[in-house]
RNA sequence: CGGGGCGUGGCGCAGUCCGGUUAGCGCACCUGUUUUGGGAACAGGGGGCCGCAGGUUCGAAUCCUGCCGCCCCGACCA
């Protein structure tokens, strides 16, 4: 069984590529560190996108679509946004293809085809946002200006790997302007409970809400809230930031407002954003040797009905009454109806797709008045009466949902640990992995050290904690809190 | 950008050192038959400019030169 899943303890990485092969999710493409997301994949996504959009919207904001590609110019405007992706950035700079008269059937650049202004391909999209709202912005009343675009960006990243980091990759990016600070503060912090709530609900995937050092920050943000999960291996995975950007912005781009008592004033700002990366966390919090496990939620099939051959008309019949039955509830079922495939197949390939339910009808059962119905996050199989199977399968999709998150937060509190001294977090990092909690003395100094020697980062400094006087574990001056470390992906 | 490795049917590989029948194996694919309650068996079949370009040779997947591409390990990152 799981044939060709590596096992997570024996190489966990490569366990993950098997997980994002094996349930068809993605595959490498032709283009360096870009991915081609397969249909079951894309699937995930799109009913991540839906419940996102619809709680953007739900909260007052707009789609819009922006240009892919950003004038050098105005990429540079916000200096430290420049220079915070200046490294990763891909460049058009010619526009115009031609045969080449040295090789034969061969294309080269068209060396008179320069562009007269090098064009980026966004990395991010403020720089062209706010060019724009810079025009649809004059007056108090315009404002709050709370947009969001579904759009794919690029980032040249040295090394990448599915879902976690691509070259390329698709995400929603929200740009708001605000006419005061507060509200602008407010609104990052919308979101930030907005997508911990998302994480957790949907994705039953518990997060940590905090914010980011200085030294962490979104280049060009004032303040950077994130999210941050625990992965199986016991390392961190930021899954979601939202930026509080202050003027940043609005005064790289001179975007000015009139209040209603006439004063000219610059705008404030908030962008934020989550990835398909969200893919590759769903995969690592859930997952198990055997493959892909799927919340409910959004898994794309919910329950999967396998007829068991000897095919006869009876038990398609059944089968296509459950299936109606448990649509009729709003459940995603699929009918596997392929009889060249034997059963056995389809259990080991419904188990590595994640599928949360099975429902096998086999003549064997039905003489009985029974079906066999398996769990794939607890692997239990019980023979369950046809007359109860609806209900049953509808009531185990909220048991589900609610025990991987169990199970998910039973995890992290295993991998959490609070630590005094250097000793305790050197240990605590290295032997059991996962999140420490220790003082810290708030320099970038002691954040720098602590990285180089122990790998582990400051991951953020948590809303949820109270304050306790301390002392930093690396220095031993005093602290007022305790915040979060963690290796990172 | 440094260090290591690899390019051979769709995928994974053998063959390369030491040149020589028709380039082979597993998986996948197609057809047929028997099967079908935990990854079916048998029979038959299709598919290769051996990464690209030169060179050496009677003869090159194999030797030589140049180029291209990809993967892994480090510095960068959602």
């Amino acid at each position: 069984m799981a044939k060709e899943i590596t096992n997570r303890e024996e190489n966990y990485s490569q366990w993950y590529n098997d997980i994002v092969k094996k349930a068809d999710l993605a595959e490498n493409s032709a283009v360096r560190g870009c991915m081609v997301i397969k249909p079951y994949g894309f699937a995930i996504w799109e009913n991540m996108k839906a419940v996102l959009d619809q709680a953007f919207k739900d909260t007052g904001h707009q789609n819009a679509y922006f240009p892919l590609l950003v004038p050098k110019s105005l990429f540079e405007a916000e200096e430290k946004n420049a220079e915070g992706f200046a490294k990763e950035c891909a460049v058009v700079t010619h526009y115009r293809l031609q045969t080449d008269p040295d090789n034969e059937g061969k294309l080269r650049v068209d060396p008179n085809a320069k562009l007269e202004e090098e064009l980026i391909i966004r990395p991010t999209s403020e720089a062209i946002i706010w060019n724009t709202y810079k025009n649809w912005i004059q007056s108090y009343r315009d404002l709050p200006l709370l947009i969001n675009q579904w759009a794919n960006v690029m980032r040249w990243e040295m090394r990448t790997r599915p879902f976690l980091r691509t070259a390329e990759f698709l995400w929603q990016e929200g740009h708001t302007a605000h006419s005061t600070k507060e509200e602008a503060i407010q609104e990052a912090e919308l979101i930030h409970e907005l997508y911990a709530r998302f994480a957790e609900d949907y994705m039953a995937m518990p997060v940590i809400k905090g914010y980011k050092t200085e030294s962490e920050r979104f280049a060009g943000a004032d303040n950077t809230l994130t999210i941050e999960a625990l992965m199986q291996d016991g390392k961190a995975l930021q899954a979601g930031t939202s930026h509080f950007l202050g003027q940043n912005f609005a005064k790289a781009f001179d975007v000015k407002f009139l209040t209603s008592e006439n004063k000219e004033e610059h705008v404030w700002a908030t962008s934020w954003g989550v990835s398909t990366r969200l893919v590759g966390g769903l995969i690592m919090t859930h997952s198990d040797d055997e493959g892909l496990v799927l919340p409910p939620r959004l898994a794309p099939i919910q329950v999967v009905i396998i007829p068991i051959p000897k095919p006869s008309d009876e038990i398609m019949e059944v089968a296509d009454k459950v299936a109606a039955d448990l649509k009729a509830l709003g459940v995603r079922v699929k009918i596997d109806r392929d009889m060249k495939k034997r059963p056995g197949f389809k259990f080991a390939e419904y188990e590595m797709k994640g599928v949360p339910v099975r429902i096998g009808i086999g003549k064997r059962d039905l003489e009985k008045g029974m079906v066999e119905i398996a769990r794939r996050d607890t692997k239990e199989k019980a023979s369950i009466a046809l007359t109860d199977c609806v209900s049953h399968v509808h009531g185990l999709m909220t048991t589900i949902q609610d025990n991987l998150l169990a199970r998910a937060k039973k995890h992290r509190a295993d991998h959490t640990s609070t630590v005094d001294t250097f000793d305790e977090f050197k240990k605590a990092i290295a032997e059991k992995g996962g999140f420490v909690y220790a003082h810290w003395d708030g320099t970038e100094e002691t954040e720098d050290k602590i990285r180089e020697e122990t790998k582990a980062s400051i991951r953020c400094i948590p809303v949820d904690t109270v304050d306790e006087d301390g002392i930093c574990v690396y220095s031993g001056k005093p602290s007022k809190r305790r915040v979060l470390f963690a290796k990172a992906y």
